[in-house]
DNA sequence: CTGCGAGTTGAAGTCAGGTAGAGGTCAAGG
DNA sequence: CCTTGACCTCTACCTGACTTCAACTCGCAG
């Protein structure tokens, strides 16, 4: 890893922590690109090294591969995210966790409230009915803002 | 309904908001109990109204089945939660919000201490190591605390 | 009694974000 | 040249909480 500049698997596996299962995964999922040793080996750049950099941050704080990929295709020729592109993006991302916080609390409170009556109406509780909506609206009843459906990882 | 208080899946689908499939799923998952009628169809006392309001309130707050199951299950004679025991189960999913807010909120700041600075470097960035150990100390880094582990919901 | 909506079952599918293993190939040190 | 470890692809599997489907039955109003 000295003179070409160009990483193998595993090397990047070694620098980045995450396994080689996973980076052919996120190149599978559009994530990454390589070039390829003429015997079909992946090699990488250094510059990937950032890229997953930010894709792990951006796991970390809960956004969806699938949201990934479009804030990196976003950015012009595909390059590895700039300052400037990290600190734009990562300040929608901000906005997403602020958002699940409040949520959270706003569920917290609801428990609060909830703690101690022990009614868990079917019409007005807080908990049961979060969006204070009667239960007999429709089948298709959202149990938690949008906001915290997103699984915010998976272990590894 | 009106002579025997027994409810069809339809009613409690729809007094309670949650489709079929999830009702018959809860009770093979031992969440729920049903008597059938002679032909085998099932027929659920008004209590399991209250019991689902719990199950779906413990939901909500991102607890899994599993430990519902549990809770419920430690209830003296299998019984419908009343209020004393919901006062002392949901205290301690209370705590779990907590906590869930509490790593959350961190990992809001350790975004804010990001954002701007572009760093992202492998030693030394909060959010893309947040436990704060060098990636190269093994290959099973935790993305997030176990707390954020749990899918808080599945759309239904 | 008939019609038909509502109910039944088990198996399989869904989603995300990967992991695991089988069976085979590459690359580099000695 | 040979060995060995790293790498390749492909397919299958994992968790959790359900949904969907096919094929069939029940129960009740008329």
């Amino acid at each position: 890893m000295d003179g070409k500049d160009l990483l193998t698997i595993g090397d990047v596996a070694h620098r980045s922590g995450l396994p080689p299962s996973a980076l052919r995964y996120y190149e599978r999922e559009g994530l990454l690109r390589t070039t390829r040793t003429s015997g079909g080996q992946r090699r990488y750049e250094r510059s990937v090294l950032r890229r997953l950099a930010f894709i792990r941050a951006a796991r970390t704080i809960g956004v969806g591969l699938d949201e990934v990929r479009e804030g990196l295709d976003r950015l012009p020729d595909g390059r590895t995210p700039t300052k400037a592109d990290w600190t734009r993006l990562s300040r929608s991302w901000r906005g997403r966790l602020d958002e699940q916080i409040e949520a959270l609390v706003a569920l917290r409170d609801g428990l609060d409230s909830c703690i101690g009556c022990g009614c868990l109406s079917l019409q007005r509780c807080r908990l049961y009915n979060p969006d204070d909506r009667a239960a007999e609206s429709g089948a298709g009843a959202q149990l938690l803002p949008r906001l915290l459906r997103r699984t915010p990882a998976q272990g590894v």
